[in-house]
DNA sequence: TCTGGGGTCCTAGGACCC
DNA sequence: TCTGGGGTCCTAGGACCC
């Protein structure tokens, strides 16, 4: 059996490096992109973060800094964002035959046997350039016989400058050399709990952590940090997705742009966030078993009366009809809504996930709407999503419509430059 | 004043069965 | 009076990822 070799390419800054390319006149300043709500710092331009600004801090926290350093700030254009994924996606699929798409910026490659074509090193320095040419994008390429050291590859190419962005990691002396410089929380699969409780047990760094007994680990932590170890050691442990699982949920919940009372308000929240939630669903030919809704006051706002609460349902037979949910999620929302609180969040989620083949009848009849079987209601909704795809006059539920008053923040948004004729970028 | 959203997997513990 | 032990299913909670 031939030993696995994979590749993983990672967009350099992903979100903050789709909003520079599109401003060239940014290209040396600090760039950073927020949250949702214009929160907290989800992505950072190198310049940023040489700044020392770190992950995740809420932006409040860095005024001075902003000030100071002509920081330039970005809310989530996440319209943008998906869009040069898919281009990144697509110029990595005409390189490689097996492309596991990992997240929004990143790709798994199975180069297995590609060594007879060329050195892994001209692969992954040809994938950075190509995907630079295509899209505009920088990346970095880390090789290596496990997907755990190939992140690890990765995290070298984008620390180490001299590696021009492309590391392989298929040689085991070369492994044990990175392994010994790299600290244990960088490895993928240890996060903060699990680093600190490593660090008592005096493993700090990842070659530490490989070497560590694999029974000790599995009876002190889980199978998934023995996982871990033994990738770490070049076995590979995790299993190669051709395609993408399907889903076993689906949410859909925002934090509201500013406080929200009135249960009128929550309904309008919540028939959008399930319309949203079931739109998907219909996206991946599956039908929902369950709905949950919540609602919640904000946590952090210890000056006002807390309230938290989630009610859920299992229909009779799955269903995909926005109606059928809607409905469905106002009596939710209605048997948990209290006056008085002042509500920060709300949203819904989709369990129970079936794909069309596993439908049955319900035992008392298809009547109700949207039932599985109900030919009206399906050709209804797949109406209703031909038309919102194509056109900007959107349908959809009657309480949805009119000015939200929860509408989120994103007073940073930049243009939606590759998918509206309307915000194409200019060259004057 | 201000603190994201959307996922997956694993484990422990309780209920229940034989 | 004795009060086993193995198996399954479900749920809640924790940990991780980007």
């Amino acid at each position: 059996m031939k030993q696995p070799v994979f590749a993983l390419v990672d967009c350099n800054n992903f979100y903050a490096s789709c909003e520079k390319l599109f401003r060239p006149d940014l290209r040396n300043t600090p760039v950073v992109v927020l949250s949702n709500n214009d929160g907290c710092v989800v992505a950072r331009s190198k310049e940023a973060k040489a700044l020392g600004i770190k992950m995740g801090v809420p932006v409040h926290h860095i005024k001075q800094e902003i000030r100071q350093h002509g920081i330039q700030l970005f809310s989530s254009n996440y319209t943008l964002y998906g869009d040069m994924s898919h281009r990144v996606m697509m110029t990595l699929e005409a390189m490689a035959p097996k492309v596991d798409v990992y997240s929004i910026d990143e790709a798994f490659l199975d180069l297995t046997g590609l060594e007879r074509l060329m050195s892994y090193q001209n692969f992954g320095q040809q994938a950075k350039d190509t995907v630079h040419q295509n899209v505009g994008l920088p990346v970095c390429v880390g090789i290596a016989p496990t997907r755990t050291l190939a992140k690890l590859a990765n995290y070298a190419a984008k620390k180490y400058p001299a590696t021009g962005g492309v590391v392989d990691l298929t040689n085991p002396a070369r492994q044990r050399r990175l392994l010994a410089r790299v600290p244990v929380d960088e490895v993928w699969g240890v996060g903060r709990k699990i680093a600190s409780r490593l660090q008592a047990m005096n493993i700090v760094t990842a070659i530490q952590l490989a070497d560590t007994d694999l029974a000790t680990l599995r009876k002190r932590f889980s199978v998934v940090l023995e996982r871990t170890a033994r990738e770490l050691n070049g076995v590979p442990c995790l299993p190669w997705e051709d395609a993408p699982p399907p889903k076993k949920q689906i949410m859909c919940s925002r934090s509201f742009g500013q406080p929200v009372y009135a249960l009128a308000n929550l309904e309008e929240a919540v028939t959008h966030f399930a319309t949203r939630a079931t739109e998907k669903l219909r996206g991946g030919q599956q039908y929902a078993g369950e709905l949950m809704v919540f609602i919640r006051t904000n946590p952090f706002k210890s000056t006002v009366p807390q309230y938290s609460k989630s009610a859920s349902v299992r229909f009779i037979s799955a269903s995909q009809d926005s109606r059928v949910i809607v409905q469905h999620a106002m009596n939710l929302l209605r048997s948990i809504y209290r006056d008085g609180f002042e509500y920060a969040k709300a949203g819904v989620m989709l369990s129970e996930l079936t794909d069309d083949s596993a439908l049955q009848d319900d035992l008392f009849g298809s009547s109700e709407i949207g039932t599985a079987h109900s030919a009206r209601s399906e050709r209804l909704m797949s109406v209703i999503d031909e038309i919102n795809r194509k056109s900007r006059a959107k349908i959809c539920m009657a309480r949805e419509t009119g000015p939200a008053v929860y509408a989120m923040r994103r007073e940073h948004l930049s243009p939606a430059y590759t998918t509206d004729w309307g915000e194409l970028p200019r060259v004057l």
